[in-house]
DNA sequence: CATCTGATGTGCT
DNA sequence: GCACATCAGATGA
């Protein structure tokens, strides 16, 4: 195994270590827990309250922070999500509402965290919402903190004479943000109100006109549900993976009304 | 820019 | 076996 991968694989041996060291250095400085509970009171209500689609626009501006077992944390600010309606979306993992080992967060209560691994090689963080089996997948992140630490996490995958890493593709992708921020199997299942690791502080809120709507990414074959506008992201902002011009300047099309309609 | 390919674990049929 | 909510690197226009 190269030196890189080595090193990588230490750093998620360390999390459940993580989790306790981290718990103890927040509980030490109570203005700081306090700071952040005020913080994420909004956050969590919308956690209990929105529908997955909501939930997945209202992510779009706040800010995500992951607490490594050093003390760094790393934030950015959310910029594109996906939702994954539950047992009728013929594009989820809970397609059906069959429950698997793999699946189970995505049928826990609203806020757990869904981890899954994709192509053996890398991982994708979701959120999971009210709805049984509804989830948010998120997609893309605008990077504010710890550029240099996720640009060394990025690298590792990458061969020595590259070009580097320009900011915007630190976290454009669902996977490219799990590596940059250290997201993998072991957050799986775990509470993203509570965890000492990772936790949502409140950014801006973003209007409803300044968000588009188009059809999800890398999902195949899933009939009607291919094309249903249940992807989201800030328009006109660079850190987004893949953007659709049409989605930024056309007016809502009749499919979100329907999508809509579906998540209730 | 578009399109192709290899990497490669795990869930599911 | 095969598909997969992906990415990096290569190649050709």
């Amino acid at each position: 195994m190269p030196r890189k991968r080595r090193r990588a694989q230490a750093l998620a041996d360390d999390n459940s270590k993580e989790m306790d060291g981290a718990l103890i250095e927040r509980e030490k400085d109570s203005a700081t827990s306090k700071y952040f509970k005020d913080k994420m009171t909004r956050l969590l209500s919308d956690f209990y309250n929105k529908s997955c689609i909501e939930l997945a626009k209202s992510f779009l501006g706040q800010i995500l922070v992951r607490r490594l077992p050093d003390g760094t944390e790393l934030r950015g600010r959310i910029v594109e999500t996906e939702s994954y309606l539950g047992g009728e979306d013929e594009a989820s993992h809970s397609r059906g509402g069959k429950q698997t080992e793999r699946n189970v967060a995505m049928f826990m209560k609203p806020g757990t965290i869904y981890v899954y691994q994709i192509y053996g090689v890398y991982f994708c963080m979701n959120v999971s919402s009210q709805g049984d089996g509804a989830a948010v997948l998120l997609r893309s992140i605008e990077p504010i903190e710890g550029l240099d630490t996720m640009r060394t996490f990025r690298n590792v995958r990458r061969s020595e004479q590259s070009k580097p890493l320009k900011d915007k593709e630190l976290c454009n992708g669902p996977s490219k943000l799990c590596q940059a921020f250290a997201f993998e199997k072991s957050f799986d299942r775990r509470d993203l109100a509570t965890d000492k690791s990772a936790w949502l502080e409140a950014g801006s809120s973003i209007l409803e006109e300044d968000i588009a709507s188009c059809a999800r990414i890398g999902i195949g074959n899933a009939g009607e549900w291919t094309h249903k506008p249940l992807r989201f992201y800030i328009k006109d902002n660079k850190y987004v993976s893949v953007r659709n011009k049409a989605a930024e300047t056309g007016v809502p099309c009749l499919s979100v009304i329907t999508a809509f309609q579906a998540d209730k």
